[in-house]
DNA sequence: TAAATAAAAGATATTCTTGTCCTTTAAATA
DNA sequence: TATTTAAAGGACAAGAATATCTTTTATTTA
């Protein structure tokens, strides 16, 4: 099992996608972005009504409409994004799937489990969407398979 | 979504039942198992199985038959059995799904996650399925719901 | 050796995730 | 204002994960 949910990769690989290619002014479409990122394209429209729905991004219908992504929004953090897809299962909860587990009552990778949780939930909430703009305009980071 | 699948959950805390309930001439079988652990008992025995295939537990049929576990392999490391059944996602590979992602042609999140998975691979390495044993007995950890 | 026991194995059912299709709504522009 | 464009929305389909049921095999013991 990977880290998060094919849903949630195509999420994060799309939010940064529109957030380097488009502008309020200049929004992308969603074939393009499937295609920019190797997505099936009708899925990916789901997972974006999803996101625009939450306010992570937006989007206009009819010509020259698209998605595109607010200013104040590339300084949100990717773990918005995974809450709005994969939920909070990452940062809390027990590893072994223990509802009664808890300080007082722990599993026995209570403990282990807390501190990459913590660093999981660190990267992700430390990490802004709008912070990769210059590496992918420069083609050091990929988002295709 | 949690970190490991629903199945890879059952296996580690029947496992770690299993390591703290039984020895090779005292064998449990799958009712309680599956009661100690509260999962399905049908599918978790599906579970087992497969475990035992992987020579991670063992078992006997008929009369005063049963899983249990060798003494050796109660040095195994709970690794094993993520292996086994969720396979090696959470250890290597990208985080956004891209089968490209690598040192020289980064995803964003590469370095970032890189650690990450190193202290789960850590974690799950060097925690044996053994070693819970006296917490078990004491009771002071939990594998019940 | 026959009967009883318990896991293995194979088949089927259910649920959730992922993916597709078709119609509707909103926006732009001719 | 009619037409075109592109996303939204609802319904459906395929696949994978989870769960259950039934039959078979191996082992014990009476």
């Amino acid at each position: 099992m990977a880290i998060f949910s094919r849903t949630c990769e195509y999420a994060i690989r799309a939010v940064l996608y529109i957030a380097h290619q488009s502008t309020p002014s200049q929004k992308i479409g969603i074939k393009e972005i499937a295609a920019g990122i190797d997505s099936p394209e009708l899925y990916l429209a789901k997972i974006l009504q999803n996101l625009s729905k939450k306010g992570i991004i937006n989007s206009t219908k009819g010509p020259h409409g698209g998605f595109y992504i607010q200013e104040d929004s590339l300084r949100k953090p990717l773990s918005e994004i995974v809450e709005a897809i994969d939920g909070e299962g990452l940062f809390r909860g027990c590893a072994l799937g223990l509802s009664q587990c808890s300080e007082l009552n722990p599993c026995p990778l209570h403990d282990q489990f807390k501190s990459i949780r913590t660093q999981i939930h660190q990267v992700l909430s430390q990490t802004t969407i709008g912070e990769f703009n210059q590496e992918l305009v420069e083609g050091i980071l990929s988002l295709r398979k």
